[in-house]
DNA sequence: TTCATTATTTAAACTAGTTTAAGAGCGTTG
DNA sequence: CAACGCTCTTAAACTAGTTTAAATAATGAA
């Protein structure tokens, strides 16, 4: 699980020993763009580890986002509790996923949301005041996290587009297909909530889908 | 209309006389982040106008859109056309917004969207490639886009929230007291494809809230 | 102006999805 | 072991929103 982090094959000088768990990280920014591997000493570093059980919570409803988490292990839910008491799931983060509320996060102000761990999970995380001096420190960053963005305002588009025209069973196999390992881990009663529909509901469809198989 | 540009009281030096409704695209940046008056005659000039007529497109299905757009007068509405061949509309983008197939426009991939001009409409607008220019040569400019950006994600993730919480008739409330040029502008039908429920539906609602108040 | 087209409304029949209630299955804890 | 809490399912009654169709109002082109 630990190792000396390697970037094409040389080891890289990092503070000192780092969880191979940056290495994740850094696939993810060179999906994005291309770092040096001295680019990337100067980055990885400052997001540090954190282990969140299974049930804690990253953040709560009133509090400020403190931080901007990449999952490396676990999985965790984004949700709210509207004003008739029902949790909505607005996202689930798998590895590879960012998790933070970003609204919260960027505007300083509190958040709605809650974000749980579904199992035992691991995040790489930033503070708030680490992102702004990496943005100082390595401008390209600035770069880097507008095209990350960029493509997250895509996959935000594209949700709203599938919510308007597809009906609650389409959105259901698009989910299922699309992330079969979330659907393994989480409740039904979650992913319900995830496609806008009642639990009762989403088990009728699931007796037709699965009765229309056979 | 036409005006030498001025910032903070001093005339600005452009290459050449520049319209007025670069004013409005320097207010709109200035609100995300300070710039000097020499910066911003390095970004502004990027930016040319383009006048769509109405009922004119400025992106059809199946074209690669070329041009990130802001509204400086008019609006457009940005929609797409469904396997059941009805239009549901993604978004309204009236003065002050940004109008472009984001997706299509990083990617350079086909559109599924139509972009077309509601009324006779003016934006300001960038191409892709002038675009990758301005981040050369103005760097900031990579987080100016980053905040924008953010900001952008944070409005998506909200009005599907507002999707998931809330019935047709409180989004129907929403939309008209968030937008009331917008309401005032675009017809019921088009309304009713934002709020992704049928004209007829829209029209109960109608009448019962003016029922209701009476 | 006139004609055609399209937006809006109304209403009745319909359907997708909710609500309420109850029972079965299952893991956890005292 | 029993008791508890939780998920999942089933089913009946219900409701939010759709569909179809027709009438009227508004709009735009000739």
């Amino acid at each position: 699980l630990w190792a000396r982090p390697q970037v094409q094959g040389k080891v890289v000088t990092f503070p000192k020993y780092v969880c191979v768990y940056h290495e994740l990280l850094q696939e993810h920014f060179k999906r994005t763009m291309e770092f040096s591997p001295a680019e990337m000493a100067a980055i990885v570093p400052y997001y540090k580890e954190k282990k969140v059980a299974k049930g804690a919570y990253l953040l709560q409803q009133g509090q400020i986002c403190q931080l901007e988490g990449f999952v490396v292990e676990g999985c965790f839910k984004i949700s709210t509790i509207d004003d008739k008491g029902l949790e909505k799931v607005l996202y689930f983060a798998a590895r590879d996923w960012w998790v933070m509320d970003i609204d919260s996060f960027a505007n300083r102000t509190a958040s709605n949301l809650d974000i749980q761990a579904l199992e035992d999970s691991t995040i790489l995380y930033i503070s708030e005041q680490d992102k702004e001096k990496l943005y100082q420190e390595v401008p390209k960053v600035e770069r880097l996290f507008r095209i990350i963005y960029q493509k997250a305002i895509v996959a935000w588009q594209r949700r709203l587009m599938r919510n308007q025209t597809m009906n609650a069973e389409e959105r259901y196999h698009y989910f299922i297909t699309t992330y079969p390992e979330i659907n393994e881990l989480v409740t039904n009663k979650l992913i319900a909530s995830y496609l806008g529909i009642t639990q009762e509901f989403l088990s009728m469809i699931r007796k037709r889908r699965s009765t229309k198989r056979n």
